[in-house]
DNA sequence: CGCCTTTGACCGGCGC
DNA sequence: GCGCCGGTCAAAGGCG
């Protein structure tokens, strides 16, 4: 309401992590922490970098497989060749005081599942992008040792402006 | 009337 | 092999 701020998925001219070649899977590094009025920010950005990409077992029981299968590439995709190799995401973190779990940050999404995880009394709730052939997603749940603070999860990079 | 929320079921991965 | 756990789908209802 208050606060409007266009969060984008940007990957900072500062990567340390070029020499990934000692991790193999993930990587967490906090970005940055800051305060606003009234809300405490706490921005963290992983890099997933899936190196051994097993192929997705198509199951054609109930037509799910639009897991993330896709191209979030950015550039075009392409036309045939289904079976990526490296597929590097991005996934940024916010860590924000709010009443409300329901931040607008410019973008529309829609909620397609809410899940309780063990270990914490509060549920996470599942967003997706609205815009078609967005493959953004957003995970939004309540810290557990904070309840006051909010943790949104951003994952994948916008194909679209925002609005 | 269109889009979004809700909620249970389902599925894949992993650990025991 | 089974059960836990986390993530997604999909039908139905609700709201502007």
């Amino acid at each position: 309401m208050s606060n409007s701020n266009n969060f984008r998925a940007q990957e900072s001219p500062e990567n340390d992590f070029s020499d990934q070649s000692n991790f193999e899977f993930s990587e967490y590094l906090m970005i940055g922490e800051w305060l606003d009025e009234d809300h405490r920010t706490s921005m963290a950005l992983e890099t997933v970098q899936n190196s051994g990409y097993q192929a997705n077992e198509v199951d054609e029981s109930r037509g799910s497989s639009s897991q993330l299968g896709g191209s979030n590439s950015t550039g075009e995709n392409e036309s045939g060749t289904v079976r990526e190799r490296q597929e590097v995401r991005e996934r940024v973190a916010f860590k924000t005081k709010s009443e409300v779990e329901i931040l607008d940050d410019g973008f529309k999404w829609r909620k397609y599942g809410k899940k309780m995880v063990k270990n914490s009394p509060n549920p996470r709730n599942y967003y997706k992008c609205s815009v078609e052939g967005c493959p953004v997603k957003k995970r939004v749940e309540r810290d557990r040792d904070d309840p006051r603070f909010v943790i949104t999860t951003y994952e994948g990079i916008h194909n679209h402006q925002s609005l």
